[in-house]
DNA sequence: TGCAACCAGTTGCATATTGAAACCATGATA
DNA sequence: TATCATGGTTTCAATATGCAACTGGTTGCA
């Protein structure tokens, strides 16, 4: 029998499924999303600025999967002895384009808000050219790769959440109750 | 204070928070994976032929959710009492380029058999292009839609299916205990 | 007509996961 | 010295999952 070349036991080798198994859950997804957008790098910085309101144990338990299977990982940070620092690999990194696709999906067919679906038309809009520069970014926020491509001007997150921040100005303005 | 539009309470208006609402589970995404890409039309198509061996109670769930939200649904066989037929919707239909991106994903960064992994590296490869050509397919099976672009000869799945074949009769071959 | 196989699920029950809230030990700060 | 921020853990009820047996019916065939 050809035996698994992995130590735990898959439900098959789809790339599909081994994804699902990884990522199929309620909330992983979300916090990478907010360490990727979000720029967030810390256990109360995830657990306090979600729009969910992710519980502690559940956040504590997906930071934990999340390292295993090494989307991302975590160090002390040296300035303070007992805070953490999450960063995403470049597995992590990787999923991006999964977060476009998905955003597009879900903006298109589910009934989304304006403001929090800005970040995901600019990032439809862009293409894979803007992911690849906001990935680009994203390594030397997380690596500490220097960027490959010199950036321009402003960085790509900034302008997802500027674009925000104007969606919400324009919300507040014209909102007369 | 600003009333959602729709009647359900959700977590966030995000779009990869509301994607993960309808879509967020180990199961959902297997389910339309083997529509889409295994044509299972049937309840005991999806059950029995499932690589990941899905629980009937839980294919059972999965098929009215993802027929409430409206990316399969459900109608009864003219040819046999008893028999319902699932089809993908266009909301079902369009997650086409979300499992691209996560077939490649998984790919790339997980412990997938090169039989089950041909598909996504085929679909990977024909790019968006490919994607429209398969999309136009699905319409036709699932929507009755006349294709669109005329497809000249045999269909992606088709092609799809064949180059898993060949991997696996290519496996059996050199496999020698 | 009768019978076996097929059909889409349902039911019951044990176990695993989730969610909410309170709680904790430590380290930094005033 | 007191207070607060830090990354979590603990507890317990509610919910979801997984498994196996079962249901009520239909269909094809002898």
């Amino acid at each position: 029998m050809a035996a698994d070349t992995e130590n735990s036991a898959h439900r098959s080798g789809c790339p599909i499924n081994l994804t699902l198994e990884v990522l199929g859950d309620k909330w992983s997804l979300i916090v990478v999303r907010d360490m990727m957008f979000g720029n967030r790098r810390h256990f109360r910085e995830l657990l306090s600025n979600s729009e969910e309101g992710i519980a502690s144990n559940i956040l504590a338990d997906r930071l934990r999967r999340l390292v295993a299977e090494e989307v991302i990982s975590r160090r002390d940070d040296p300035s303070h002895k007992q805070k953490a620092i999450y960063s995403l690999t470049e597995k992590g990194i990787a999923l991006l384009p999964v977060f476009a696709m998905i955003g597009a999906w879900g903006r298109k067919w589910l009934p989304v808000t304006e403001e929090l679906s800005i970040r995901a038309a600019l990032l439809e809009e862009g293409g894979p050219e803007l992911w690849r520069e906001f990935m680009d970014e994203l390594r030397a926020e997380h690596l500490g790769t220097p960027p490959a491509h010199p950036q321009n001007g402003t960085g790509v997150r900034e302008r997802l959440q500027s674009a925000y921040e104007q969606v919400v100005a324009r919300r507040e303005k014209t909102a007369h109750s």
